[in-house]
DNA sequence: AAACGGAGCAACCGCCAGTGC
DNA sequence: GGCACTGGCGGTTGCTCCGTT
């Protein structure tokens, strides 16, 4: 196999290995090492250049090759760390065990380009293709991709539920002005035919879940239904698809990650909204938009649709912007200041000049509003953005992160690279910002890794806290090893976040 | 059954960075 | 600093397999 050699050399072989050239090979690694690949052949008694010896050896016969067809999680992975990296395939193949970078290069050639080609993304940017030009049926049905974020996976449901049944599925024109702001694009798309579809879901009328249902949409990750079960433990969460979960720490999805591509991340920030927030007097009414505040993700930042039902709470359904990242609120804040805010309201606009502000809980109206006094400047939210600055946590276990910093900052555009590309992949991140110490919050922080820490170890209420215990949770679902490297893929730019934080969690999809 | 074409993938090529002299 | 050598990497090739016509 290979193509025909372009240059003989005298005596050398080229070509399909044979198993008597692969025997020799093996034996003589084994014994001797390869040491020197120049001189390996003469001693092995090969007939090949050690160029060729050595490519043998990496990627076919190496003993720790792992053979077979990728699993969900390594596409997953693929995927994620190709939309950080590019083709950096070495640095890919290194964050799979046994796979080696010719495998993946292959893999991605032949199957997750075109994936990401059906699903509207370019596979070089990853950022949805153009839908004039791209030809795609989908995106000429759906005039989604003329928006200027990346499309992220409610859309596609949207889209895919509404093709049967709604071609009238245009939401560039409907009165909403011109703004091409992320959270009033969101807000089109809900008032659309389509987003609709998702408002009667709201009644949760099981024949018309079974319509959803039958129009191939997975939505189980989009409607949730909140009640707190009682005073000092959960809330008790129903998804669209009438599966129930306990939080905390809990996902109502739990699916494989490449079936999370098109859903599960709106179920994590769902779950965000609830469970984040104890009320102080065990009220069984939860407060879904303070639910938001405490996990900083501010409500404009969200298309929201609620309805509130005496008898089971707060019902609750929205969907937030890719945009919202991390920040220390400690580099802009001092003093009591940090005890007015509620929630950070941050994005990072084109020119990569970070924008935003602090938002404070308005008691009267029961929503957030912003807190001008406070709200820095871009240039303040640029820096504290920067990522060696704000996102570069110090802690403890920081060393164990170093590598992987290094490899994802060894240059300032690599560097900026790297953290547009997660924000271009609708990558979320939250911080549980003044949360109470009884808070059940999830955060997804920025540092690119972390380790597992005993719960008695987990520090209350602060980003690495958070982390540890999103991490733990996760390795639990696992298998425990898996969890820091699962973990530090979802940190390197992934598409969804995704699996379940409990191996007992109810399969909303079954 | 034969021809055809696409998919899959092992293997090669050219380039580059690191190292030692 | 310049050169040669080595190993590593990403792009590309072309053979084989397999489904379709």
């Amino acid at each position: 196999m290979g193509r025909a050699p372009c240059c003989e050399k005298q005596g050398l072989k080229k070509g399909p290995w044979t198993p008597d050239e692969d025997k020799k090979l093996i034996a003589y690694i084994q014994q001797h090492g390869h040491g020197s690949w120049r001189s390996l052949p003469k001693h092995a008694g090969l007939l090949r250049c050690g160029k060729s010896c050595r490519l043998r050896w990496t990627n076919y016969l190496r003993p720790d090759i792992k053979r077979g067809n990728f699993s969900s999680e390594e596409e997953h992975i693929i995927i994620s760390l190709h939309a950080l990296l590019g083709n950096r395939w070495s640095s890919i193949a290194s964050h799979l065990q046994g796979r080696t970078d010719n495998e993946i290069k292959n893999y991605w050639n032949t199957h997750l380009k075109k994936r990401l080609l059906q699903m509207g993304l370019d596979p070089v940017s990853h950022k949805p293709l153009m839908s004039d030009a791209s030809g795609m049926g989908m995106c000429s049905k759906f005039p989604f991709g003329a928006a200027t974020h990346q499309r992220i996976p409610w859309e596609s449901s949207v889209r895919q539920c509404a093709a049967p049944s709604h071609g009238n599925f245009d939401i560039t024109d409907d009165g909403f002005g011109t703004e091409n702001q992320s959270s009033d694009y969101f807000l089109r798309a809900w008032r659309s035919d389509a987003g609709e579809v998702f408002r009667k879901g709201l009644n949760f009328s099981d024949s018309y879940l079974q319509q959803l249902r039958s129009c191939g949409l997975d939505i189980s990750g989009f409607l949730v239904r909140a009640r707190h079960t009682n005073k000092n433990s959960s809330y008790e969460l129903e998804n669209a698809m009438g599966s129930n979960v306990n939080m905390p720490l809990t996902l109502v999805e739990n699916q494989s990650p490449s079936s999370a591509l098109s859903s599960v991340d709106c179920s994590i920030t769902q779950h965000m909204s609830f469970g984040l927030h104890h009320d102080s007097k065990g009220s069984e009414v939860v407060n879904t938009i303070e639910g938001l505040g405490k996990c900083g993700l501010h409500q404009n930042r969200a298309v929201m649709e609620s309805a509130h039902e005496p008898s089971m709470g707060s019902l609750t359904t929205y969907k937030p912007v890719a945009s919202e990242a991390v920040v220390k609120q400690e580099d802009l804040l001092s003093g009591g200041e940090a005890s007015m805010i509620s929630a950070l309201d941050y994005d990072n606009h084109e020119n990569g000049n970070w924008d935003g502000g602090f938002m404070q809980d308005d008691k009267s109206t029961g929503h957030i509003c912003d807190l001008d006094e406070l709200t820095p400047s871009s240039l303040q939210w640029s820096q504290a953005m920067e990522i060696d600055h704000s996102l570069g946590f110090t802690d403890p276990k920081q060393a164990a992160t170093d590598a992987i910093k290094k490899e994802m900052c060894s240059d300032k555009d690599n560097r900026d690279a790297n953290l547009n590309g997660c924000q271009d992949l609708g990558h979320m991140f939250f911080m549980p910002l003044l949360a109470p110490e009884d808070s059940t919050c999830l955060d997804f922080g920025h540092d690119g890794t972390a380790q597992l820490t005993a719960e008695s170890e987990l520090p209350k209420c602060n980003m690495l806290g958070w982390q540890d215990q999103f991490v733990s949770a996760e390795a639990s679902a696992h298998d425990g090893s898996s969890g820091e490297l699962y973990w530090s893929s979802l940190m390197k730019g992934t598409v969804v976040l995704t699996t379940s934080l409990q191996p007992n969690c109810t399969n909303a999809t079954a």
